[in-house]
DNA sequence: TGCTTAATTAAGGAACTGGTTAATTGCATA
DNA sequence: TATGCAATTAACCAGTTCCTTAATTAAGCA
């Protein structure tokens, strides 16, 4: 999972990686909006697919750039996860001074 | 999103993380399962804190550390709907193979 | 006051990141 | 074959990350 928090740590990934789940596209498409030389788009891509984020497909002299899910729903099963526990951390907390407070008034007028 | 997704791109911090989410906790605490020196923690704790994923409160030589759930909340959605946007596109390519399957049975038998 | 403990700051180094320009590869086509 | 286009590789640079050890701050206690 580094490599993939790593890679979507970069907005220039991030932003490759939502117009590819648009759907497939070259490194020239993707590049386009960027105004950023074509190598540094070629070294992201090449971060994205280190991640395995994405996976490249060779026809002529173009490169499609396809978006792969797992590693996305991997780093989503940790985060739920983390969510998890620590809601349940709070509601027990919330819980905990709702029973203070409770004791606090029935110390008041018992 | 930047700072939380980076932060949680080392293990160390991950786990720090994990171990908060199981309650406050002190930085010795928190300290004590990694062969790290001290000062390594605590840099991977600003780390944290500049994400604003922990809080930091003191009292006396100690410092607490809690979680907070925001930026977690963030990056969650931003996944979330990457993984919404993606499994739209995977579905309406699968529905395209079927419909393409089905013309071709059409055409062998009419 | 001096000692101990908890933690941070300071300084430094090796490795990695994110960009650049220039050169190179691979394919298509006049 | 020469030319052009898509993309990558190579080389380089500035800034950042992740760790270290040494020094410093701040609080509690004999």
């Amino acid at each position: 999972m580094n490599r993939v928090f790593a890679a979507l740590a970069d907005p220039t990934r991030r932003a490759l990686l939502a117009k590819l789940a648009q759907g497939q596209a070259t490194v020239g498409e993707l590049a386009a909006p960027f105004s950023m030389s074509a190598p540094a788009i070629s070294q992201h891509l090449k971060v994205l697919e280190r991640a395995e984020l994405v996976t490249r497909t060779t026809q002529a002299q173009w490169r499609t750039l396809s978006l792969r899910a797992e590693p996305l729903d991997e780093v989503s099963r940790w985060i739920e996860q983390q969510r998890r526990d620590w809601n349940l951390r709070l509601d027990a907390l919330e819980q905990h001074v709702d029973n203070m407070q409770k004791l606090d008034r029935e110390k008041e007028k018992p």
